[in-house]
DNA sequence: AAATTCTCCTGAAGGC
DNA sequence: TGCCTTCAGGAGAATT
């Protein structure tokens, strides 16, 4: 499931393909995403020239001359370069043809999306209330305690809210509170400052770690089957629930939080 | 206002 | 090539 290394890696992968190119034609064999895509999309963008790629969160900027492109990869999302003309197979539900080569997107569950906004792009409700980027100094403790103060959701639930810091999806908030030492559950206003700090720094290093896996699929982006490898043998409870804990060997603990598996040891983390 | 639940979707996994 | 049920989850919308 793409989580913002996935996004980020996506990016990167794509933007050298097409960044300068002018966009040709859209091609929608299934408009039907999470929110569906615009009937006059190609009328909007086509023949615009994409200056850059960008993410905000988990979501895909692409600037052109008037406005961008939003994109999102919901759960099972990937935009992967096309270069020859191969035929698109089941689930390849756009194109974004440039001269050359192609953005395919694919999305087998359908939770992406696909939008159009002109210019300033922040504007687009889906980004206007966005919190802080996790790996940028606006998300720091002081930030995140004004975020948790008086707050009695679970501390997991919070830092899973975009409008909080963008990007945290359940695997990362399953691990950073396992680096930290912080019980999911835990109500957000009643950590302490000291523990918010260390939250802090577990989720942009358990982010940055990930980017930094994610990569070494970058130089074969074009290729690959895009299936990042890095998670499995990094994870330390996502996935294992029931296995010990690699601090203190404890069986780990799942529960459910906002409809989210939710794993943790009960010894390690309070 | 804040917190929780619902919702979209389909493939994988599990039970029998 | 077994069929049916359950589960997974990003995140906005709806509800409590």
């Amino acid at each position: 499931m793409p989580e913002l290394p996935e996004v980020e890696t996506t990016c990167a992968g794509i933007a050298p393909h097409i960044t300068g190119q002018v966009l040709r034609q859209v091609v929608v064999r299934d408009g039907r995403l999470r929110w569906p895509i615009a009937d006059n999309i190609d009328e909007l963008v086509v023949g615009q020239t994409l200056h850059e790629v960008t993410r905000r969160g988990k979501y895909v900027l692409m600037h052109f001359d008037e406005g961008g492109l939003i994109g999102h990869l919901g759960m099972t999302g990937s935009m992967r370069i096309v270069t020859r003309a191969e035929p698109p197979a089941y689930h390849d539900h756009f194109d974004l043809c440039f001269d050359g080569c192609l953005v395919r997107y694919r999305d087998p569950r359908r939770f992406g999306s696909l939008l159009w906004q002109p210019y300033p792009l922040q504007q687009h409700p889906l980004l206007a209330s966005l919190g802080p980027e996790p790996l940028t100094d606006a998300f720091n403790v002081d930030v995140l305690q004004v975020a948790c103060r008086g707050k009695k959701q679970p501390i997991k639930t919070l830092i899973m809210d975009s409008k909080k810091v963008v990007g945290v999806g359940n695997i990362y908030a399953n691990e950073a509170l396992y680096m930290a030492g912080i019980n999911p559950n835990r109500q957000a206003g009643r950590v302490s400052k000291q523990r918010l700090s260390l939250l802090v720094c577990a989720i942009k290093q358990v982010l940055a770690e990930a980017i930094a896996q994610g990569g070494t699929t970058l130089r074969n982006f074009v290729d690959s089957d895009g299936n990042p490898g890095y998670f499995k043998q990094r994870l330390q409870v996502y996935g294992r629930t029931g296995e010990p804990c690699r601090g203190c060997g404890e069986p780990l603990k799942e529960v459910r939080l906002g409809q989210r598996s939710t794993v943790y040891c009960r010894h390690c983390q309070r």
